[in-house]
DNA sequence: TACTACAAATATCAAAGAAAGTCAAAATGG
DNA sequence: CCATTTTGACTTTCTTTGATATTTGTAGTA
């Protein structure tokens, strides 16, 4: 059976499928459509709505409250550069990676091939070390590979 | 008598049969069926479902946990199965990769794109170890990107 | 107006639950 | 005796729930 999480995360995000760049919702009234506890929905978004899924949330409490999820389309250059020269440190998790991969493939930067190969690249079968070391190492693959993507757009 | 372990490979490749490419099932729930450990099931899988027999493994844990068993399928004109199973060892040199990659650029079974990436992902730059583990890990890093490869004609 | 009380939201955090993974020891069969 | 199979205890990962805390808006009152 689907775990709620993946159906509350389609949810959201087929309310952004119109184009949409952000989304108001109410905590409690989603929660109440999936018949769930309200910290569930706040687990959805804090596991799959994060800054480099490609989202942030804003949100308010009190009478009128709400939870706004605004997804960032950036121009593939600059998010780039941001990626490699500040996002990328001397380590990175696969969790991390993985939201990377996946946001630049929902923007259009890379193709569905092209991050089923960048996944294969970081995961922890491909990268079998220590477990120090292996983020370290999956920082310099991904670098590696979001330089050569940033080549393409050189012309930007 | 038959050991069950036959019995558990019989099972699930009939559930391969009707042209499927992949299956689901749940460890648990099989374990269940055959009255036998759950772990069970795993030796099953790594021993009768690796990739030198055409199949690569996903899964996931926790609530609607699951485990995939994606058949790999010969693309014709491509050697990849001989590839992952036979050329590469437990170590590959970077000249080799690179020759590899490109020979699958050249061949089609991969675009130009890709294989800039997988260039990218076994780069010495990328791979910065004692030189004595690059091209262990080389190894591993090409090798998890061809199953990938092999695995793609999955959605029918 | 300022203050207070209350209601209406969301945030946080830890515990419980639901899977699969690992590993080594024991059992089995040739 | 050796290789393979079977089992079970323990670990890790991910999901679900619930209790408690915090923030915000609103109504009432001196």
């Amino acid at each position: 059976m689907r775990p709620l999480t993946d159906s509350i995360e389609a949810f959201i995000k087929s309310l952004l499928e119109d184009g949409q760049a952000q989304v108001d919702v109410q905590r409690n009234e989603l929660a109440q459509y999936f018949r769930c506890a309200p910290s569930q929905i706040t687990y959805v978004l804090s596991t799959r709505f994060t800054p480099d899924h490609g989202y942030v949330i804003e949100s308010r409490r009190g009478g009128g409250g709400y939870i706004r999820i605004v997804r960032l389309r950036e121009s593939p250059g600059s998010n780039l550069l941001y990626l490699i020269n500040e996002r990328i440190g001397k380590t990175i998790s696969l969790q991390d990676c993985d939201a990377i991969i996946s946001q630049l493939n929902d923007n259009g930067v890379i193709a569905e091939n092209e991050a089923a190969l960048m996944h294969a690249a970081v995961s922890s079968d491909a990268i079998n070390l220590p477990v120090a070391r292996k983020d370290e190492l999956r920082a310099s693959v991904l670098r590696s590979m979001l330089l050569t993507i940033a080549g393409r757009h050189r012309d930007m």
